[in-house]
DNA sequence: CAGTGAATGTACATTTTTGTACTTATTATG
DNA sequence: CATAATAAGTACAAAAATGTACATTCACTG
């Protein structure tokens, strides 16, 4: 009989925050295979089961989801440990460069940042936000946060979070037009989106995807100018919910037809993933994504 | 560069907490190199020294001292995780059956089994104070504490504490007798001890080692016995340290020229040594055990 | 209702970890 | 001062864990 390992209880606890072997995965720095023959063993170890396995994911039994609380505390005392052995928060010291998109940067992280640097006196965060990707092999940033993984190269690279994207209107914008019953009624409107030759990144590509044959007629390079027209009730946009949910003005337009997915991604250097002041950031970018899977899931339009 | 791992944690207190490779194999059931490549590997991995090492064994260093804390709780987290996986408290029920020297059994178990039991009432611990070595294969019990480690055989063994033997002489006894100098002032003297012919274990054989050539005037089979006769001022008695250091009127004869050392082993088959109610038992003695070496070693004698 | 994508599952080669046998070093002892 | 005992260190063989490539399953989509 196996028997129970501390550290598998590193691999029980990613599974059960991704809900994926994969993710976990890319998480852990290794792959599905050895995640998934890590939580047989752990289960065989304890004569339990912890996840309910089915091939879109694992999710936690009753007895899974008593035993996260315990396993948090390992985590964080073990976290202590680390630090602690390395000589605690004084010795992380240097620049960290972070490349992140324009709305994941203002919308969320803004805010949330300069906590983090309050913590690391000595170490300066510097946040890029970009409209094009930067280049991580020129080292223009050590930690960039993307919409697709890249192809290959040698890149540590996780699935950070997924969002979804809702068409909006202002409630004055939408009350001084027809009821917006079903796809076809979009094509009167005025839409607010890219400027189409900038779009660095299919992923932004929205409007090809979800209305294709529009065009916007206000095309802007940010995010932040697209909201502002949308809330000054110039038209309908494609706005992530994440952001848009602070607007009570903004009124999502056939939420349950229209709607697109998206994944952010974090991605670094291979030889520079396990640095502590890049270990410390992107774990505090991971922690502050937790629990908020509702926020950019905009789960409750869809019901 | 290595990575940090959880599970070393558990090789770093082991090593921490019986100051030798060797021993905490035993108590890890591995050996004394993969102990020793899991520390490098942990100190690699944190960029820290956490022992100094020397043949006799490994110390810690002022930083593994402040980290032993925060390890301490990941362990108890990880047994209470492991405790609750396997159904909690509840689950743990049957009899185990130990066959304990009666010595520690009567003057170190007695009374803190009866605690352990508390905990959990429907697990019945039935504790066996032998004077001949009890068949652990033919199962006559299922945890057996001796003082020497059986050569082979499908055992789980492990060095569970050293301990330290005195001559002792009631304060009344030595007053009435001219001062004892040097070691060969003893053979005039009335000994205590065991039965000879009916010595079962040749760590017992106490006389021969220490003075020989003598032999008991009064001999009996039990230490209490032998107590009770060397507390009654019948002549001197070689006992343990931990026994004697509870009755003032006994007082150390030669301490320092005259003593002996021995261990307790703790044993038990290979099949059980992973199950729940035998893990629980043997962590308990384990636990209590920890931070009594003086009561055991009697370093004061010794300075 | 076939095709695509994203997930888990399986088989085998590779790498890493572990254990055994032996060597070396230090302490206690006669 | 040699010898025994006990611990750590080293080299190589055995065992286990890992990663890659491929197969399978299921949901979504046109």
């Amino acid at each position: 009989m196996r028997q129970f390992t501390w550290d598998d209880l590193q691999y029980f606890l990613a599974v059960a925050r991704t809900g994926q072997l994969t993710t976990a995965a890319r998480r852990l720095r290794t792959n599905h295979v050895t995640v998934s023959r890590r939580i047989d063993r752990l289960e065989e170890a304890l004569s339990a089961r912890l996840f309910e396995r089915n091939p879109r994911g694992y999710i936690l039994t009753a007895l899974g989801e008593k035993l996260i609380e315990s396993a948090e505390i390992v985590e964080r005392e073990a976290d202590r440990f680390q630090n602690e052995a390395s000589g605690g928060t004084i010795s992380l010291s240097g620049v960290v460069r972070l490349s992140i998109l324009e709305g994941f940067a203002n919308f969320f992280l803004a805010d949330r940042l300069p906590l983090m640097a309050q913590s690391y006196p000595s170490l300066s965060i510097e946040m890029v936000t970009i409209q094009q990707i930067v280049s991580l092999s020129r080292r223009e940033a050590d930690l960039s946060i993307t919409l697709h993984a890249t192809r290959t190269g040698p890149y540590h690279q996780e699935k950070l979070m997924p969002y979804r994207l809702f068409i909006y209107g202002s409630k004055d914008y939408l009350s001084r037009h027809p009821e917006i019953r079903q796809q076809s009624d979009l094509s009167s409107h005025q839409f607010i989106g890219y400027i189409e030759d900038m779009i660095f990144t299919p992923g932004l590509d929205y409007m090809r995807e979800i209305l294709p044959g529009l065009r916007a007629s206000y095309q802007s390079s940010s995010i932040f100018a697209q909201l502002s027209a949308t809330r000054s009730s110039f038209g309908l946009c494609i706005l992530p919910y994440y952001i848009a949910c602070n607007y009570p003005e903004l009124v999502p337009v056939l939420p349950r037809q229209l709607h697109l997915n998206r994944d952010y991604w974090l991605i670094c250097h291979e030889d520079i993933v396990s640095t502590p002041r890049i270990r410390v950031l992107s774990n505090f970018i991971k922690s502050e994504l937790e629990n908020q899977t509702e926020i950019f899931g905009g789960q409750s339009l869809l019901a």
